[in-house]
RNA sequence: GCGCGGUUAGCUCAGCUGGUAGAGCAUCUGCUUGACGUGCAGGAGGUCACAGGUUCGAGUCCUGUACCGCGCACCA
């Protein structure tokens, strides 16, 4: 007898023993195979100590998707997992949790702060590896890689010096966006723009040579003291007057110059500006074409500038080893160690007793802070490390305009090209000491910097041993870069490089093209000579049920693993896949995630009855040809039109689409018609129809099972494996493709005939509150006699008949008969005394006006003589086709309305 | 300021190269049809934001407008 299945399918009781299964026995694994081509992906890697969100969650069920497509396709189909050491987001949580304990990075010393932050990666880096798990991700786990591996580092190092030899990665002051509360510089991408209410200080500058007033407006008034200049627009006839002349700095009482600059614009405000060279981006360029002096009035952690960190500065210069550019430092005297904030409200102060401040304006503006922490960045000058971008940016530019690249959906392209093309060198170094330590030493005795993968024992320039190491660490971004390459063992040529890369397609979320894609593209064109991947696969984010984005401030996030728990991976991955566009943003939908979930049970359910319809001895396999009845060549050929449907959906990453026809076509057309036509014929009694039926059902079920697996990877393989004659596994199952061997397209409409009669029959019983157990005999007027007899056994059960008589015309008695058309065929039933004759003239008359406005279309359209001559030839026959089968329609319901009396 | 996206059924969203608008949920009417009520059958519900244009034909292509959202830039 056939195994007993639960009447609901158990998610919780099966994904976590069917992944088990597969990864014990080594079907994620891929290995290299010359025969095969290889397909690879290479996963974004989480942060090490973060947790699985519903971004992960869509970003992963994307990949799997396509993974577990193309390996059933027959591609060596490799995906990498990792994770990254997210410098500063790691950094910041340990040194939070030190602070729990009382402690700062300084008293336990680097090597104390680094031992304690790999024992935070060992315990945490875990949790998101398992929780990829339950989501069901494919991934080859014994190439599991960490950006700070030895693999990762070794290539992070060698890219490094690389670069160092050829120029473009150099050491300067430059202007660069300093987070006073991570203590570090970050780069241009990691400054986000946030609008906050703000004051414009108008303050007044007395010109030394006119004594008159010059007003300018500042938002940052304690910069003020690093003023160098103030800058008037060359053009500007107002300021004519002062080429040369200088101002006098009020509370410091310098004289500083008055210079002429395009920068000042005649339009805004009083067109004149103040020049603060070493804290403004704008100012530092003024400052290079004028040659002013850079006088730094805050330290690196917000605070002003005093006597000590002149001092310091100061002997650094002396020494003669400060670079040309090391900008002054001041000491700001009575504000020396306030923070900018406390300095910012006694230098106004200050200002307005003296009379230099004219007015305080209220704005709004966007100001710059640091997406980690949201702490507004101090523009400041400070040295650091930059990768000179545009040499770089140039071939990745080409790469994807050239197509080398390509974007989906497309319009990403623009996105990436500004991003490219508007990039300025990219600063790398982070004051930071979790990460890849920069390879650079420093001679204590001459100077000399020393570039090498390995510690140089003694400096080349002098013979000193007296070298020290830089403590900055590199942008985190710097080793996700080689992601694509160095996870596959570059810079050794090994047998994975040489196969799997480049890789095939990059799923990602728009919101880091700019910090990773774009890094990814030229770096693998710079030290591999290849793009990296050939498509870049853009998903939206997944926002709350009121299309807010899902943040830990506001509380709203979803955790997915709670859906899990609840609903099941499949039903989450399905919930992400259906109804969702590339690059478009969705919402998390919980009523969406049951509708999944019960599609899930459904399908558990329809193999449940087709199990308990097996009997113990049997065999699968396709029945011959002659056996096969209308509905199973029908099934087999919308079976083939899903494949081939869903395949070309998944080649142009339409997933979204794919899924939705195959949930179609196991829904609707598996369970809903087929599954319910075979009841009778197994119950027919004819062992060989029956068997027929059984053998079909079973070969169609693992078809489509095949189809969704990618999708809902667990309950397809859990029934899957149930089924007789299965494999071992689903996982490695062929692709199905459309097959011409079973395809029938005639017979299919033949069966579509029957099915639109009956639904026909079901509507006006539906309409007419008939019970289904009143069942009738009913006369079926058709010119295609062969179909419906073909399918005659089906109208007792899904059109209520007791018997069925055939006639191309029937001139018999209409009285006391309900009468139903379909473009096809045209049914009497004798019911007349179980309806309503109201409601029925009703219903006739309302199908009689739709099939005449229809009707009225198709004629409008054939009486366009235009339309005739240029719309396609078969389209035009095609409506009138529609025409005649609509004038048909039309007569017999006139006559049915007739019949009525 | 420049650029991008969205505007389709009550709600959330699909709709590929132009050919009589689709799904899920919600709603209404029936159904203890022995796979499933996490179900079955049937119904109602849309001038596809607006205005032009191209075309025999436009939700789909072009131009413009409005509203919503996003990115970049500027912000003395």
């Amino acid at each position: 007898m056939a195994k007993e299945l639960a009447k609901q399918y158990d998610p919780k009781s099966t994904e976590d023993r069917i992944y088990q299964t597969w990864c014990d026995k080594g079907y994620f694994h891929t290995r290299v195979d010359r025969s095969k081509k290889p397909f690879t992906i290479v996963m974004p890697p989480p942060n090490v100590t973060g947790q699985l969100h519903m971004g992960h969650a869509m970003d992963e069920t994307w990949q799997d998707i396509l993974i577990r497509y193309k390996r059933m396709q027959g591609y060596a189909a490799l995906w990498v997992p990792g994770t990254d050491h997210a410098s500063i987001a790691t950094e910041a949580k340990v040194v939070a949790e030190m602070a729990k304990e009382g402690l700062t990075k300084d008293m336990l010393g680097r090597e104390g702060f680094l031992k304690r932050a790999w024992a935070w990666k060992e315990k945490y880096g875990n949790r998101i590896v398992s929780q990829l798990k339950k989501l069901g991700c494919s991934c080859d786990w014994q190439r599991e890689r960490f950006t700070m591996d030895e693999g990762c580092s070794n290539a992070v190092k060698e890219v490094f010096v690389r670069l160092y030899d050829q120029g473009l990665i150099y050491r300067g002051n430059r202007m660069v966006n300093w987070c006073p509360h991570c203590n570090t510089s970050i780069s241009d991408a990691e400054v986000e723009y946030e609008e906050k209410d703000g004051s414009f200080w108008h303050l007044l500058y007395p010109v030394k040579e006119t004594g008159e007033m010059l007003e300018l407006a500042t938002t940052r008034p304690e910069t003020m003291l690093g003023d160098t200049a103030v800058a008037i627009n060359p053009e500007d006839p107002r300021y004519a007057h002062l080429h040369g002349c200088h101002v006098v700095l009020p509370l410091l009482n310098k004289e500083i110059p008055i210079v002429c600059d395009e920068h000042a614009d005649m339009e805004k405000g009083t067109g004149v500006v103040k020049i603060t060279p070493a804290h403004d981006p704008n100012d530092f360029e003024v400052g290079k074409r004028h040659s002013l002096p850079m006088i730094r009035v805050l330290t690196y952690d917000g605070h002003m500038t005093g006597a000590a960190d002149k001092a310091e500065a100061d002997a650094l210069k002396a020494s003669g080893r400060a670079a040309a550019d090391e900008p002054d430092v001041l000491d700001c005297g009575k504000y020396a160690g306030m923070t900018a904030m406390e300095a910012r409200k006694a230098i106004l102060a200050d200002l307005e007793a003296g009379g230099y401040l004219k007015e305080t304006e209220s704005i709004k503006h966007e100001v710059g802070t640091c997406y980690r922490c949201h702490t507004v960045i101090e523009p400041m000058v400070s040295k650091q490390w930059f990768v000179k971008m545009e040499p770089l940016a140039k071939p990745a530019i080409e790469a994807v305009e050239n197509g080398t690249i390509k974007f989906v959906p497309e319009r990403f392209t623009k996105n990436y090209l500004n991003w490219m093309r508007g990039t300025r060198d990219w600063c790398i170094s982070r004051q930071l000491w979790w990460g890849h330590q920069i390879p650079a030493w420093y001679c204590a005795d001459c100077g000399e910097t020393i570039v090498a993968k390995e510690a140089p024992t003694a400096c080349p320039h002098c013979g000193s041993a007296n070298l020290t190491r830089d403590p900055d660490t590199l942008d985190t971004w710097f080793s996700s870069a080689l992601w694509p390459f160095s996870t596959l063992g570059w810079p050794e040529a090994t047998e994975d490089y040489d196969y799997f890369y480049p890789t095939n397609t990059l799923v990602t979320g728009y919101d880091i093209i700019g910090f990773w894609v774009s890094r990814m593209i030229f770096s693998g064109l710079a030290y591999t000579g290849k793009a990296p991947f050939d498509t870049v696969l853009i998903h939206g984010i997944v926002r709350d049920s009121q299309g807010r984005k899902m943040s830990k401030s506001l509380g709203n996030g979803i955790d997915p693993l709670e859906v899990i728990d609840q609903y099941g991976a499949d039903a989450l991955r399905m919930m992400l896949v259906v109804g969702s566009t590339a690059g478009n943003d969705m919402r998390y939908s919980e009523e969406r995630v049951k509708a999944c979930r019960n599609f899930a049970n459904k399908l558990w359910n329809a193999s449940r009855f087709v199990q308990m319809n097996l009997p113990e001895d049997f065999q699968p396999g396709m029945p011959d040809e002659s056996l096969l009845d209308m509905s199973d060549k029908w099934v087999l050929s919308q079976l083939n039109a899903t494949a081939r449907d869903a395949t070309a959906n998944l080649d142009k990453y339409e997933m979204g689409l794919a899924a939705d026809k195959i949930e179609h076509f196991i829904w609707e057309v598996y369970c809903d018609w087929y599954i319910e036509i075979c009841k009778s014929r197994l119950n027919s009694g004819d062992a060989r129809q029956a068997d027929t039926a059984r053998k079909v059902l079973v070969y169609v079920l693992s078809q489509a099972l095949k189809l969704l697996h990618p999708f809902m990877p667990f309950v397809t393989e859990a029934i899957y494996q149930s089924l007789p004659g299965s494999a071992e596994t689903i996982m490695t199952q062929a692709w199905p493709v459309f097959d011409a061997a079973h395809d029938w397209p005639e017979e299919g409409e033949d069966f579509n005939k029957l099915m639109d009669y009956i639904k026909a029959v079901r509507a006006v019983r539906n309409d007419m509150n008939v019970h289904p157990a009143k069942k009738t005999s009913m006369v079926i007027e058709t010119a295609d006699q062969n179909a419906f007899r073909k399918g005659e056994a089906y109208l007792a059960r899904f059109a209520f008949a007791t018997d069925v008589t055939l006639t191309g015309h029937y001139d018999g008695d209409t009285a006391g008969m309900v009468q139903v058309n379909t473009p096809s065929a045209r049914g009497f039933i004798p019911m007349m005394e179980l309806i309503d004759r109201e409601k029925e003239l009703a219903r006739l008359n309302k199908e009689l006006a739709k099939t005449e406005k229809e009707l009225a279309m198709f004629e409008n359209q054939l009486a366009n003589p235009k339309f005739v001559e240029k719309a396609p030839a078969k389209l035009v026959e095609d409506v009138r086709a529609k025409l005649a089968a609509a004038k048909d329609k039309q007569a017999n319901i006139r006559q049915s309305i007739a019949a009525l009396g």
